[in-house]
DNA sequence: TTTAAGTTTAACCGTTTGGTTAGTACAATA
DNA sequence: TATTGTACTAACCAAACGGTTAAACTTAAA
């Protein structure tokens, strides 16, 4: 039928669009290959998404979503600092090993900057300025005791390398290091304990 | 006269290429933009290297040879664990100061891997098993008991997540958070400190 | 059964891309 | 001074690129 093969073939091509692009990025990403990928001829894509960018700005949405979903309502949610890290490091984990390229396709655009990314982030990201909002929270903890006097932003900053990180540097240990597929994959479970007691050690009295 | 002429625009496509190749990456860098850098023919270009791909290559071996003579010294040198890895912090964190860019660049084409990258990660950083026998140093000194038993992967992960990923993470705090570029800069040069009283606190007995 | 609207295709277009070529300018050599 | 080798340039080329077009096909409604 037709409404269905339409929806289809849309969903089609966000796929193709989103394993390309992500391997990619931007500037090497190809519309001949997304073509390919989907099994359709490559006017196809300019028909139902206008152009490259386009195509690119849709699949730049849906996967900054995913992550700002995951992350949000953590983030605004009940619950003291040290429970949502907690929680945060074990969803962004098992998000991430579902979809490992997210990470370093959205830093490397970000940093790249090609289509306004930036912007949009910011859109995505300042909703009710939860962000500032989870920092007033860490001084607050800070007041209180709870949690060891180190810059808000450090602290951050430390949660979000030790968890964003290791996906990036998937490379290093399965193509530099030698270490095979299953044995990163088990490393990546086994960080959710680590970093949550790295976290700890850290910054909470 | 020629032959200074020579090695001065040598020098001059090299530094051009690296500006380009680490900001823009392999395709979304143009020989004429790095001909443009450097104020020179784009034919030059391809009379001082040959093509796009041995030039990229040429960037990429220099740029893998600074971070590699900076770590790798002072991995097989003397001292404990701890030793080395305030020196590599110090190092490390004042090298990429300098050259920002270099991290992004790296792993995003490492894990692109358009050039057959990983090979020469191997064979600059294999050298000597260097990282083999700093993680036999790791479980020797937990055997003694001045570290805590922590698998050695994870405690080089660590390392590596909370040194590399801000500078990653630059245009998430500027861009995104809206954090002043020299404020940012501060945080780097802080970092050192708070870097080293995490790694001692989390793997240090 | 006709019609109109939406879907798909092949063939094509203008531009940009990495790369080449034929030739110029000039310094060193003999 | 004639010659030779090297640094450099403008002009060009074929291929790859994102994007368009016009016509064919499919389907649902009139």
């Amino acid at each position: 039928m037709k409404q269905e093969d339409k929806i289809e073939t849309e969903q089609l091509i966000l796929e193709a669009a989103k394993k390309v692009f992500i391997e990619k990025g931007y500037a090497g990403a190809r519309m001949q290959a997304i073509a390919d990928e989907a099994q359709i001829n490559k006017a196809m894509l300019h028909y139902y998404y206008r152009s490259k960018e386009a195509l690119f700005s849709k699949i730049l949405d849906s996967t900054v979503a995913i992550m700002a979903k995951q992350i949000l309502p953590v983030l605004s949610g009940k619950g003291t600092v040290m429970e949502k890290v907690e929680l945060l490091v074990g969803n962004y984990i098992d998000t991430i090993t579902e979809n490992p390229h997210i990470p370093m396709f959205v830093l490397n655009e970000l940093a790249q900057d090609q289509v306004n990314f930036q912007e949009k982030m910011v859109a995505q990201m300042q909703n009710d300025d939860v962000f500032s909002k989870f920092m007033m929270q860490i001084m607050a903890e800070q007041k209180q005791g709870l949690l060891l006097p180190v810059a808000p932003h450090h602290f951050m900053l430390t949660v979000m390398s030790l968890i964003i990180f290791p996906f990036i540097a998937k490379p290093i240990f399965t193509g530099v290091m030698n270490i095979p597929e299953f044995m990163y994959m088990q490393m990546m479970q086994e960080r959710k304990q680590i970093v949550i007691e790295i976290i700890k050690k850290s910054f909470v009295k």
